[in-house]
RNA sequence: AGGCGCAUAGCUCAGCUGGUUAGAGCACCACCUUGACAUGGUGGGGGUCGUUGGUUCGAGUCCAAUUGCGCCUACCA
């Protein structure tokens, strides 16, 4: 680091290795506080949401993707001189951490109610500061330049995190406030539960998939005997433990079958309760019977089915489980007074009644004894087996169904009537759609504004309420006659209670509530601040397809509410990473990857060894061990951060899935390595030479360095676009064409020839031309590639950019304290654009560095055309001489003779030779006027023919050429064709008729050439 | 049941508003340890663009139908 540039070569390893540098770089970055926004900056704000991800999590694909998405663009956008701010933090995830502690406890022996709540709490908070810390360690790894002191009120230099006491007081906050203004309410629904966990879900956190089930036919006979020929009805259920809840029967109103027994009774088997037949035209009289027996309290249609018929049933509806999914006793509660439709289930933990208040009372459901407290299915089994020995058990048969699981644990989700909060979603709902429809949030790619749209215009209100402990305990407090009083701490729920003994709602948030504000709440909201207004709406959501529901529309909605602003502008939803056959990750097939093993490698045993690790069932781990035995054989070589970020770009399509393929991360490791060597050939070659620091100098340029110039100007146009519409893959792709395909592999080869003192380029001021090429065209590489690949261009960035005099050499970097970092940031952009960085100062960071921006007036045609015929004329050769089965060794000696027909470039050819002669490996070269008659290989390109000196078979000469005629006789008659049918000629623009005519006549030129040659063989 | 997406070389993917011989990386074949790089160089083989029909002078590209795969939403007890 303190050698003097002119060593640097030296100093690079012959082969890029990026584990010493990744260690080096990313705290000299993130101590100098380069990830920092600037508080009081003018300049346009570019600001980034992080998905936060759960704070007991670890980094997996789907994450190093989307961060290295963002991450780019930051970087990127820093360099545009922009004020970025990458806002980052970690979600407490309410019921999944809930779950990991209580499975720490398990491992004791213990539940969560044997610590109690404050004790359990404080395990949770235990644990979270032990492991929160793991994934944005991870993050670092991936080189995020993400702003972690920023609303880190904790202090951890990771960010936010949603339970912290700044962001909590904010949710307390937004709660209080919609429950002023009417959008939050408590209300007795039917909603999803989860009976292991003893929680309410979201339907959101409900997965139905279709499961083998069986349809049962039950008999249930009139209550006051026959009727006509019938002795009751028999309906058709998935779920017969449900009966007991049964208030109804239902047929549709225009069933002729059952017409005449609507408005009769039955008696419910088992029960013995009288139940009523109703019309309802939600019954499909195609399907079984065409009787549904009406369940309110556990089946969500049958619940909207009593809700149309609740005058005339005069029946609540009841609940005839527990919370805990188990047949409950007769001491239902029911019934308060003024709500006849009022029920108290039994609460199944303690023994304690009713959620918070009313008295219950009970009433005689009937349910028989010996069922009371078997669970669900058990309860099934029983109450089969009760029916067929009564002769009621009709039929059953096989039936597919989807059974509806919790996301979390996986249990069936039995729907409960609990109390619950709700969040209303009319109006909100179509503010979100119309700032979608506005275009004031656009997604990327379009289509997903289709999926948002939908969901928003059939949302139900949003169940906010969950049955844990662990999240944002609800701030409302409910007195002995059960009012509620909402309100910002207890002591002014005290006061609005008028001093009455006041106890808080035990329930917490869902954990998507604080989710949904956090692009507020993180800017310092309910306060006025300069960020809210810096920073709101940040510039683009980067997140996948499967939080659309849960985060991106409630963002939306609850930013549009408190802020009347938009959260953000942009939404680009990325691609799912999927295994290189497109399979989805899972652990339990072992084709997850963790991307820091693609980082720094593993080998086989260990990454076996992590693969089967944790997986319960013994198939999983034989499975996934197999995958990793196919797969992974040779374990997984160390590929560092920029490959595996390179990879993440150039994959990232604007479709579904992002299929990871391990042989292309490979491909982009090489890519670094062809940097880095391309570095140190450049460094090698100006060693103690003049680079044209001095500006006083005279300065030549060739034809190739005024090309190489020219096709950047045209790659950095190509970035700038790939960025502005978030094709990653163009912006990876235009660098990596650029660098591998012009930069090294054409113009390092065309200096050579220009650095060998040949007589054409050996004045000073060419020699400098050159040298200044090199370094400068490949300092501004490193600048256009950073943001994808930070890590290697910095590292490189520090050897070049002193010889293209971007900052001063032998620089204090490290020294470099970071309380002067905005000042030295502020001015070094414009000293750095201008290009007059005074010397003296600090080193600079690549990351701080003016991004390169295209200048069309450097895009030069004539040198673009020279180097355009050159490149035709060295492949030809190229491809005769392996025509000809020449070795590399074999320098053989060649005339070139431009064509009579090309008068524009005739001149240039001189120019060529020095060039051809060496990239074509040619012992010598001349240009003559017309070429010999000789048995020797032509070949025609670039507007000349290239004619090698060597001895040839004159047969298979002439079937080359043969060959090659019938070619461009095949096609010279389509082009023939195309030109010769009036309709195009007529009807296609004028250029595409033009440009076929010149196609055409190349073509015959050519022929005529290949055909003169073939004449001239003996 | 509705909605959406995808289908191009053996594999993973590009191909912009329709217009040269449909491209890249990996894999494959041949030659080459050439003074940046064998994590490399040079040359090469390999695709009737899922299928059918239509629009057009011209279709991988636009339209319709169809097949297969994937995802999402809602679900008939």
């Amino acid at each position: 680091m303190n050698d003097a540039p002119n060593s640097a070569a030296s100093e690079l390893a012959k082969a890029f290795d990026p584990k010493a540098i990744e260690a080096h770089w990313y705290p000299a970055w993130e101590s100098a506080g380069y990830f920092r926004h600037q508080p009081d900056s003018d300049k346009p704000a570019y600001a980034i949401q992080l998905p936060p991800p759960n704070v007991t999590g670890t980094l997996h694909m789907g994450h190093a993707f989307q961060q290295t998405l963002m991450d780019a663009l930051i970087r990127y956008h820093r360099m545009l001189g922009h004020n970025t701010n990458w806002i980052v933090g970690t979600d407490h995830a309410g019921i999944a951490t809930q779950i990991v502690v209580e499975r720490q406890l398990e491992a004791d022996g213990k539940k969560r109610h044997d610590l109690g709540r404050e004790n359990f709490l404080k395990r949770v908070w235990e644990w979270k500061h032990q492991s929160g810390a793991t994934i944005t360690q991870q993050m670092r790894r991936l080189g995020t330049s993400a702003n972690w002191e920023y609303a880190d009120s904790e202090g951890a230099k990771a960010g936010y995190f949603t339970m912290d006491a700044t962001m909590s007081a904010a949710v307390v906050e937004v709660f209080v406030k919609l429950h002023e203004q009417g959008l939050i309410y408590r209300g007795k629904r039917l909603v999803s539960w989860d009976p292991v966990l003893g929680t309410a879900v979201s339907d959101l956190e409900v997965v139905s998939q279709e499961e083998d089930g069986k349809l049962w036919e039950i008999h249930y006979p009139f209550a006051d005997g026959p009727i006509g020929e019938l002795t009751g009805l028999t309906v058709v259920t998935t779920r017969p433990e449900t009966m007991l809840g049964d208030v109804a029967v239902a047929v549709h109103p225009d069933d002729a079958r059952y017409q005449h027994v609507i408005g009769k009774t039955l008696r419910l088997p088992l029960s013995n309760r009288v139940i009523p037949i109703i019309a309802d035209a939600y019954v499909d009289k195609a399907f079984g019977t065409g009787c549904v027996k009406i369940t309110p309290a556990h089946d969500f249609n049958d619940y909207q089915v009593w809700q149309r018929h609740r005058d005339t049933l005069k029946q609540g509806a009841f609940s005839i489980l527990t919370l805990d999914a188990k047949i409950i006793g007769n001491a239902i509660a029911a019934a308060g007074p003024g709500d006849p439709f009022k029920y108290r289930a039994e609460l199944s933990e303690g023994g304690k009644v009713g959620p918070r208040g009313t008295q219950p009372m009970a009433i005689d459901l009937g349910i028989p004894e010996h069922l009371q407290g078997l669970d669900r299915f058990e309860a099934r089994k029983q109450i089969l087996k009760d029916l067929d020995a009564q002769g009621l058990l009709v039929s059953e048969k096989k039936h597919k169904l989807n059974v509806p699981r919790s996301d979390r644990t996986n249990a069936i989700v039995e729907p409960m009537l609990t109390d619950q909060w709700f969040v209303k979603m009319d109006g909100l709902a179509q503010r979100g759609l119309d700032a979608v429809a506005n275009s004031d949030v656009k997604f990327y790619p379009e289509h997903w504004s289709a999926t948002y749209n939908h969901w928003l215009n059939n949302i139900q209100d949003w169940c906010i309420s969950r049955q844990l402990w662990w999240g944002h305990q609800i701030p409302a407090w409910y007195d002995d006659a059960g009012n509620v009083y909402v309100a910002r701490s207890e002591a002014e729920a005290t006061a609005k209670a008028a001093g009455k003994r006041v106890t808080r709602d035990p329930d917490v948030l869902d954990t998507w509530f604080s989710a949904a504000l956090v692009p507020f709440t993180t800017l310092g909201w309910p306060h006025k601040t300069r960020d809210l207004e810096t920073f709101l709406p940040s510039s683009v959501l980067v997140t996948g397809n499967d939080i659309i529901f849960f985060w991106v529309a409630r963002m939306i909605m609850m930013t549009l509410h408190f802020t009347d602003k938009v959260p953000f502008k942009d939404v680009y939803i990325n691609a799912m990473v999927r295994d290189a056959e497109g399979n989805k990750m899972s652990k339990s097939k072992g084709n997850t990857l963790d991307p820091l093993d693609l980082i720094d490698g593993i080998a086989f045993d260990a990454l076996l060894e992590k693969s089967t690790n944790g997986l319960m069932l013994d198939a999983h781990k034989e499975k996934a061990a197999k995958y990793i035995r196919k797969n992974f054989a040779q374990g997984i070589p160390a590929y560092g951060t920029d490959a595996l970020r390179f990879t993440f770009t150039s994959l990232a399509p604007l479709s579904l899935t992002l299929n990871f393929d391990l042989s292309r991360c490979e491909g982009y490791r090489n890519f670094c390595n062809k940097l880095w060597n391309a570095t140190r050939f450049v460094l090698m070659n100006v060693e103690n030479k003049d680079v044209g620091l001095d500006e006083t100098l005279p300065v030549s340029l060739s034809h190739a360095d005024k090309w190489i110039i020219s096709q950047l100007q045209r790659t950095e146009a190509e970035v700038a676009r790939g960025f502005a519409e978030y094709r990653f893959d163009n912006v990876s792709t235009a660098i990596y064409k650029f660098v591998w395909d012009e930069y090294c592999d054409w113009y390092l080869e065309l200096a050579k020839v220009q650095l060998l003192q040949v007589a054409q380029f050996a004045d000073p001021a060419a020699q400098r031309g050159t040298r200044r090429t090199l370094v400068r065209v490949l300092e501004t590489t490193l600048r256009l590639a950073h943001p994808i690949i930070p890590f290697i261009t910095e590292e490189l960035w520090q050897k070049i950019a002193p010889l293209a005099g971007k900052i001063p050499p032998n620089p204090p970097f490290d020294e470099l304290r970071a309380g002067s970092f905005d000042e030295l940031r502020a001015g070094s952009f414009d000293q750095l654009r201008a290009g007059s960085f005074e010397k003296g100062g600090a080193k600079q960071s690549i990351m701080l560095a003016p991004y390169p921006i295209a200048q069309p007036d450097k895009i030069d045609a004539t040198a673009e055309a020279f180097v355009s015929t050159l490149k035709d004329i060295i492949n030809a050769t190229r491809n005769l001489r392996s025509e000809m089965q020449l070795s590399p060794a074999q320098r053989v000696p060649a005339l070139l003779a431009p064509d009579k027909q090309n008068t524009s470039t005739g001149a240039a050819f001189e120019a060529f030779l020095p060039y051809v002669q060496a990239l074509a490996r040619l012992s010598e070269i001349s240009l003559v006027a017309q070429l010999p008659d000789a048995d020797a290989p032509v070949a025609v390109a670039g507007g000349a023919r290239l004619m090698l000196k060597v001895e040839i078979d004159v047969a298979a000469e002439r079937e080359r050429l043969a060959k090659e005629s019938a070619r461009l006789t095949a096609e010279i008659g389509k082009a023939e064709a195309k030109l010769g049918n009036p309709a195009f000629a007529d009807k296609a623009p004028a250029a595409v008729v033009a440009q076929e005519r010149e196609r055409l006549a190349a073509f015959r030129h050519k022929l005529a050439t290949m055909e003169a040659q073939l004449a001239k063989l003996k």
